[in-house]
DNA sequence: GTGTAGTGTCTCAGATTTGTGACATAATTA
DNA sequence: TAATTATGTCACAAATCTGAGACACTACAC
C-alpha cells in the first residue's frame, strides 16, 4: 500500500526533526512497520531523508502557496500564510533545521537547497513588501523573521505534543506571538 | 589539563545540540582533539552527556540567578534575565531540548528533571508574578512564555552563526521580538 | 480455492561506532 | 637532564546499525 510508505515518512520526519542520526528502528517502530518492511521501501537512509524532504517541500509549498493567492493583500496574506505555515508543523521545522545545519553550507548550485529557497519563496517576498512598506518593524530584516516564524512554529508544536493548549488556542497565541514580535 | 575536559564538553554541547546521535568522533573533531582523548575524560556516551548537563545547569543556574538577584522589580528581572539566557546560548536550548523530546517523560522524582526544573525555577516564578500582575498578556501560559523563550534563543544562535548581525544589534532585536511577543 | 501483494520473522554479512590496551611522542615540571 | 603528564597513533574486540535473502503468514481479489 502506498498508505505505508506515506507513514514511513512521516515517521521519519517526527524521529529525525528530534535525533537527526537516530537509527532506523526509531522510525521504523514510530511507524508500527519492522525494519524489513521499511527497507522494502526505501533502498537506504538517504534515499528515505530524501522523499522526507520531497514530501516536505511539496506539502510546504502547495501549503504557503495555497495561502498566498487566498488573500487579497500583503498584511492579510501575512496571516493567512502564517497558518498554512503552522499547519504544516515539523515539516515546516525539519526542513528549515536541516538546511540551517552547522556544517551544511547553503548554495543555490546544489538543487536540494535551491527548491528549499523556492518553498518559501512567496513567503519571504511577502515580508520584504511589508518591511518595505513600513507595515513591519523597520529593524527587522527577512532572515530574522523567518527564523522568528520557525521558532514560533515550534512552540507550537511543543505545546501541542505536551497537551497544555487546545489547538484553537495555540494558534492563537502563536500569532499573537508571532505578529507582535515583528512588530505589527 | 582541566582545559581539555572543558573544551570537550563544550564542542559535545554545540554537536549534541544539533544531533543527539551523532558519533563521538564528531564531538572529539570539533575539540581538536582524538577520540581517544575523548575517552580518557570519559568513561562513554552517557558519562559525557551527564557531564554537559551538569555543566550547561551550573552555567545557565549562575547566570539566572546572577541575573534574577541583579534587579530590583520583576519587570526589569524578566529583560536581565533574559539577556542572560541570551548568552547562555546553546547550553541553554539544549537543556530545553533535552526536557521537551518525545519520549522523555518528564518527572520530579527523576533528579536530573528537578535539577533543569530548578535552574529555571526563578526565571518562571519572575514569569508568574508578572503574569498575574497583568503585565505580560493576559492569555499567555507560563510554559508557553517559556517555551517561546527558548525559541528565540534559537533565532538569536543562528543568527550569530551565520553572521548576519552583529551581537548587540541582535540582541536587541531578539528582546524586541520576545518582550513584544508576550505582551509587553 | 488459488493467486497475489504486503508484511513479519529469522538470518546473516558488512559497515560503523565504541571503548580500551600498548606504546610513541610532545610538552611541562622538577 | 630526567621524570612526569597529556596527547596521539595503531590495533583490536565488542556492540550496534545497516541492508538484503529466504521463507512463512495474512488478507484480499479473482
Amino acid at each position: 500500500m502506498k498508505d505505508t510508505e506515506q507513514s514511513i515518512i512521516e515517521a521519519a520526519i517526527l524521529i529525525f526533526n528530534e535525533d537527526l542520526s537516530a537509527p532506523l528502528e526509531k522510525v521504523a517502530d514510530r511507524a508500527q512497520v519492522t525494519r524489513r518492511t521499511l527497507h522494502r521501501y526505501f533502498k537506504d537512509r538517504k534515499e528515505l531523508m530524501d522523499k522526507c524532504q520531497k514530501e516536505i517541500r511539496k506539502a510546504c509549498a502547495i501549503a504557503m502557496s495555497d495561502a498566498y493567492y487566498a488573500s487579497a493583500n500583503p498584511r492579510e496574506r501575512l496571516e493567512t500564510m502564517f497558518y498554512a505555515g503552522l499547519d504544516c508543523g515539523s515539516k515546516n521545522t525539519f526542513l528549515h533545521k536541516l538546511h540551517t545545519l552547522h556544517d551544511h553550507k547553503h548554495q543555490v548550485a546544489n538543487e536540494e537547497c535551491s527548491e528549499y529557497d523556492h518553498t518559501f519563496e512567496l513567503w519571504k517576498g511577502n515580508l520584504q513588501v511589508l518591511l518595505t512598506k513600513g507595515v513591519i518593524n523597520q529593524g527587522m530584516t527577512v532572515d530574522w523573521i523567518h527564523n522568528f516564524f520557525q521558532s514560533v512554529v515550534v512552540v507550537f508544536i511543543n505545546s501541542q505534543q505536551n497537551g497544555a493548549l487546545d489547538r484553537a488556542e495555540a494558534r492563537q497565541l502563536a500569532w499573537f506571538s508571532f505578529s507582535k514580535g515583528i512588530g505589527i
